[in-house]
DNA sequence: CATGAATGAGCTTTCATTCAT
DNA sequence: TATGAATGAAAGCTCATTCAT
């Protein structure tokens, strides 16, 4: 009705992003069926053609966030210069890039709580964290190794940098008036590097300025 | 069917308990009356003698949830010695806490995720962690006046602290294996005050103010 | 609560004439027995133990209708004068009864409805009805004998007199503001008797006044 | 469950049949929706996928119910002959009519009642009473036009007409043993007219003016 | 007599999924 | 591929009735 012939990857595209909004909106037991069919503005018949259920929508849009994430990821670990300016710079996008989010994050926290009780949403959190948690370590490996920090567990750095960053998300989901989420991040991460910056970065550490 | 005539507020808890167990198992949506039915040995009626809808006993279960988490938090705060000990007694504490809750945590995270479309759940929410900040910043700022901690920004500080105690938190959820609680909250917390304790760090201390 | 130790007949009636207000705001089925506790003041076992069912109470308030109006009956054919005269009187004072219950009449139709599948219901209608009609046709045989009337069929014409004003009833629940009650159901009752009336009485007849 | 696709015409006529006969037998509030579904031999989705509730399934059959009434009377009215023929042909047709339905008769007196509390169905109610007491007013305007009948005043007679009729059902409705609907309907009626009409009783007419 | 907490069968409605076309 | 009518298992909630106190 409307649409016709389209490329499969844009039709499953086309139904993941009436899903998504759908979910943001109604959460993922109020959203129903036929509210992702009239959004994607397709049939109720093509949805199940490209989806088995309503689970694999579910699944299909976890990979689909956690797929963009790491790319984010990766493009700010990519970047030059120091190791403290490349994490700032990865908060500060992170930061930015949930924002444009604002939307589906509540959708995060339904999968938060989804992994409790199903095994696949689950095993899919913990790859995407402990990637995320590697590949920090590693930066900050490299930054103890050039002797710009302190020498500090990287991985326990890692685990302490990213549990602020989420935490802060979550507080900010829960009152956005009370938390700036970028400028709060960017002085979390300053308090937890802080002490092990060596003395030669103190030049450029505690401004508080972009 | 076995119980008869309890105490008004014996029966309130008989089926908060049963319901927190069965939420907990299988989620806000998942979760069918008749599971709080069965699992509470009462009847049908009784629930709706004493809640009169699902919601009112998520509600019920929101509050509860709080009122304890607060009452934790009071009791550290009340506590002797430094202002960094008790800040660290807290830690201890609401980790063996959420520990000892493991299994109503996912709990929390439907709550998260709630509170985007929930109004009442997102004020209660609000109010909880605007309680909980403010207490902390007033511990903190205790510090700072005592000449324990350089002059920072006391309220910035909290939220600091509570985001990385939350996020351990999420993180600690999916993965249960990836991350010791108590012992990364710990590292976390000591990361974050590290700097603003004078007797270690006094010559470098980056001031916080707005 | 508030009333203690009444005649049993005093609370029956209590019980009653808040199930009367209730069932006419609520009808039969939307009414429930709370409403009526609340009503009443009384309290659940108390109703229960003047009437062993929600059934039982509709019972008693058809009783209670009908009594009320074959009492009113016996009165208006009690009366003196004329016969056609005495019917014009029944009429009034029908009537204005029916207008003073404007609110339990819907009620009426409940029961008429009920009669269909309610064998007890039905008995007592039919039971009502025919006494009525019974009532009537002695009083117009009484003006046929006295040669007040041609020689009709009494109780036929009863069955006529009854059928117009119980359907100016029915029309008057369905819209008030377009039936005159008294006035339509006078006019009535005088062209359904009007030929039969002898030549002596034309100097009483033909009038609309009171 | 043995049918499938078929006009969205006969699947709510299919549906109607099959409530009309269940309210008829159980009343509109003991009805069940199952027994709905079983009588029309349908699921529960396609009795939803037509109407969406019960309530829109009883609205459905008054508007059902009026229209072919309309339709009847319109007919009998359309008819040729003299005024009093036609009227007595209408009184003939609908007694018979209604004889045919008896078994969803009930469902009208469900409906009066449900007038009084339900402002859509008084609202039809009145728009079917209003349109048939016009009708019958205008042939009686037209009899009194031609000078077949005295002039009287169209409408108030039209009102104790339809007044007659249906006090007559009801008390048919009540007891059927004591009543034979066309016969009385028939004998009402001409009750009801004979006064007016000039043939036989010119010299006497009492004039029926406001 | 009176109370009101407790019972549980029964109700309407929803919605993920299927499948004839 | 695509459609949308049709399915039917739940689900949340109601309420007449009971009965220990």
């Amino acid at each position: 009705m409307g649409t016709k012939k389209e490329s499969p990857e844009k039709r499953r595209n086309q139904i993941l992003d009436a899903a998504m909004d759908v979910f943001a909106r109604r959460g993922f037991h109020k959203a129903r069926m036929d509210d992702i069919v009239r959004e994607s503005g397709l049939s109720k018949g093509a949805i199940y053609w490209y989806f088995k259920s309503k689970d694999a929508i579910i699944a299909a849009i976890l990979d689909r966030i956690f797929s963009r994430e790491q790319k984010a990821l990766k493009e700010a670990l990519a970047a030059e210069g120091s190791v403290a300016g490349r994490l700032e710079e990865l908060v500060r996008r992170s930061a930015r890039h949930t924002l444009s989010l604002r939307f589906s994050i509540p959708l995060m926290f339904e999968f938060y709580a989804l992994a409790a009780r199903h095994e696949q949403v689950r095993a899919a959190l913990q790859r995407y964290y402990a990637a995320y948690r590697a590949d920090l370590a590693r930066l900050v490996q490299e930054g103890v190794d050039s002797g710009e920090f302190a020498p500090v567990d990287a991985d326990k750095m890692a685990l302490a940098i990213i549990a602020e960053f989420e935490g802060l998300i979550l507080l900010w989901v829960v009152d956005p008036t009370k938390v700036n989420l970028e400028e709060d991040a960017l002085r979390g991460l300053r308090l937890i590097i802080g002490r092990a910056q060596r003395e030669r970065a103190t030049n450029r550490t505690c401004e508080e300025d972009e």
